[in-house]
DNA sequence: ATGCACCTTGTAGTGGCTACAAGGTCAAGC
DNA sequence: GCTTGACCTTGTAGCCACTACAAGGTGCAT
């Protein structure tokens, strides 16, 4: 398989592909007589798993840690848990402050008058 | 008025000041004889409009639009109205999407059973 | 005079991609 | 066999909104 069949499989593009190489979160694959990548099943569980913990917004560094834990089935799942964990109160409080957000923002468009910017409210409340 | 008091008073840094007026966001301001940037009150409150913009998530361009606005009182409100109306839609999004992502992470976290890797639900999930 | 906090400029790095440019490979069609 | 066009290669630079230095200047207290 080349770099744009594994991308469209998996969601992403070649760049992406290639600079997940680059940055060490996927080996380098063989390539074929005309120097292309060739991806195998391997590869594509491999990147399947990396697309998925960041669409869970896992960052780089916690996809690293994920990907070296289940390379170990033998080990403890505390240290996966415990990623997890941390990640999901990452989450909760993203989510509170994004609702407090939501709640200013409203009151701000609500209280618009479509009137003149002087009597803007929402220019008011960012002037203080 | 000196860039660490103003960076006091308005909840960033000195290099996050520099960096507005890098930017064109922030005016050159005067010099005191020994080339320190010397702020006054039309600076504070420009910096502090500029940080509740971004405190409330509005990226610099949008700022960028906020600003110049807000410099001309006399216009129509409807500018303003849309650039924060879209906004507003785009915190809803973000929230949907963070909403439905912390119940997976929930799931993911509940249903791990702290055996061994092999087991672990959420790199079962991950592993698809 | 010495120390120390603060300031100056300039440059480079962060995360997680994304966007080129300039060229190489390969299968299909004529 | 030759061209077209989709794909691939490497390398470099850009995005956003900062953040982190380094190397040196200023200003005030002791």
């Amino acid at each position: 398989m080349k770099i744009g069949a594994l991308a469209r499989k998996t969601g992403t593009t070649a760049e992406t592909i290639r600079y997940y190489e680059r940055t060490g979160l996927l080996e380098e694959p063989p390539r074929t007589a005309g120097n292309y990548r060739d991806y195998g099943p391997t590869e594509l569980a491999r990147l399947r798993f990396i697309r998925r913990a960041r669409d869970l917004g896992f960052t780089m560094a916690e996809v690293r840690q994920l990907l070296s834990l289940s390379d170990d089935p033998s080990q403890s799942c505390e240290a996966v848990d415990s990623i997890a964990s941390i990640h999901l109160r990452e989450v909760d409080r993203k989510l509170g402050d994004l609702r407090k957000l939501r709640t200013e923002l409203r009151h701000m468009v609500d209280d618009c008058q479509h009137g003149a910017v002087g009597e803007c409210r929402i220019i008011e409340v960012l002037s203080g």
